[in-house]
DNA sequence: GATGAATGAGGCTTCATTCAT
DNA sequence: TATGAATGAAGCCTCATTCAT
């Protein structure tokens, strides 16, 4: 009856805050071993070796990470209407998953990431780029690259969760409605 | 007087490009010696260890960003202004030093950073956050807490850098232009 | 009196060709557990652990050897009909399972066996020593030390069906009387 | 002024006679290095890993013992002459490396072995086949398959040195010509 | 001062063995 | 009795650091 985590995910748990918290290569098997009560080899057993680990962490919270913004995208609502459903995508897959956007920003690049995980990464990007590309053709939205207006808001609002997460500021609604609005001017054409 | 790169230079330059491409934890000492032309021991003899030569680094660049957004600062002139000192000096400082801020930015917040590293960057913060709070007691930048507007623009800007680093996009003057413009409407108080 | 193979024979045999084939220190027991269609806790519950396993897989194909030997061994004939008997012995050992010689071969001076395991091969060396001794003082075996002849048909044979094994001679009947002549001519007494 | 060792072949050397006494899988890193009496990761200082050690070793014997086979031989002697010739190489060859035969014998068909050290090995068998080869044409040497021969003054050579190597024969002149005698009369034709 | 050979602690990974089911 | 998930000791190997030259 009760909701049992399995050993797996508890291993799966506590490499994504370690390696959110720390990066890949200062996090050591031991350390996710430990923190996730279970002996070293037994990671072994549920993943062929640390990068294999890492990649299906980091498809894992990118497939999660898509479906959350996909889910219920208003395809005919106003621009205005869209930026808030992905941005509020973005609180909640925070709020639910507080190190998941964190290891997926810092870790996007990685060289140890294989295909696999690049492109489902590159299929995140495209729904962003999509809203950007629609809210140009609209003039609604900046004349400037689509990726880098990805990054101003990608970049801002994670920067802006890191501080959350070290409880330097507290998310307050009154506070998210505020950064929403900041993001927004930020990307928005303005006349 | 003469120009000649020191040793020492030339394993801070070799560091600060392997650490910016690489992270610390990915870069080994075997590798910043080769890059920098230098024996493996050399770098002892400079840096008591791989902590100290990251930190040294580390307070090298934040000290030196920090002077650039010092520098000619316009006390008294707009606040639109003053953002606009501060953003030339970070598009200045990051082509003088291509690796510099991607480094910073990087690794602020790593475990390895000592008490000096975090208080000077602390101080570097706190330029931007006093420019930020005149700004909001003259009523032009935007209600929201300050380390949230600085994450915004901070982020922001950096993850726009690592495009144009990556060569993803071009670093025209006109794009600088339409990045600045859109931090500012990202902090600014709009009526 | 039933012919079905119980647990721990099909361990027994799994081991066999797993240590004959790869030696014992590249033979894993998971290996051996999935050889022989049991789970790997199993070989526990008849063996203490691995190297009781190969003691025991030893000692038990060193009597079986040992007993071929015996049987039938004529006492009361001809040197060279004994030498016949000895060598048939080897012979249909070797067909009758496939691995166990070589196993013996490639194990006997191993460091994990037991002080059973020596004393057992070395009865095994006795029967051909006492073989080697009559026929010294018949005079009709070279006089050279008793171990140093059974050095050279043993390894000699040995090597020979190492070749045989890995399908690099056919053991045609023809081939076994060529091979039996010259080991017999290796040791025999030369007017 | 000392012909002082260097630390490779300190390392080869002490490779070489763990790996002829347990074997390759039995031998770990550390007691070769602890043999050696240098440092573990001294050892990768001169080989890339364990697999490469071993199969430098190998083709260092192999190659060795090949020139000491091929070195003064009596290409024009007879063939009796010519086996003195190559059962002397092998006596000199095992006195002067205790280990080096022994090694190349129980290594020679490894799951580890290169390309190089297959080829090498192979180089080794086509002097010995040569020599069977031709001998078998002048009708002084038996008609079985050359590569059986050869196993049986091999695989009874090297069991006879095992014997030695553990002290319990002595290698006096007269047990070598002995041994000698028995093995060629293993290998010629009989009238 | 400069070097790089040498070291050994510590990381990744395997596998003999245990034990709850 | 049989299983195989779980464990952790130990093996291979890397690399920060030392030190003789």
């Amino acid at each position: 009856m009760s909701t049992s985590t399995t050993k797996r995910d508890q291993i799966l748990d506590s490499a994504l805050s370690l390696f959110a918290e720390r990066g890949f290569d200062a996090t050591t098997i031991p350390m996710i071993a430990s923190d996730a009560n279970v002996g070293a080899g037994t990671i072994y057993r549920y993943f062929e070796n640390k990068e294999v680990l890492v990649n299906t962490l980091f498809q894992h919270y990118v497939d999660l990470f898509t479906k959350t913004l996909e889910e219920d995208y208003p395809k005919d609502a106003e621009i205005r209407d869209q930026f808030h459903h992905l941005f509020q995508g973005m609180v909640r897959f925070t709020n639910e998953r507080e190190h998941a956007l964190h290891f997926i920003k810092t870790h996007n690049a990685a060289y140890f990431l294989d295909d696999t995980s690049r492109s489902r990464f590159d299929r995140l990007l495209m729904i962003l780029e999509d809203f950007i590309d629609e809210g140009k053709k609209k003039e609604q939205i900046r004349d400037l690259p689509s990726n880098a207006l990805i990054a101003i808001i990608f970049g801002g609002f994670l920067e802006l969760f890191k501080l959350i997460r070290a409880g330097e500021i507290e998310a307050t609604d009154q506070l998210l409605v505020g950064v929403e609005e900041s993001c927004w001017d930020a990307v928005r054409h303005h006349a």
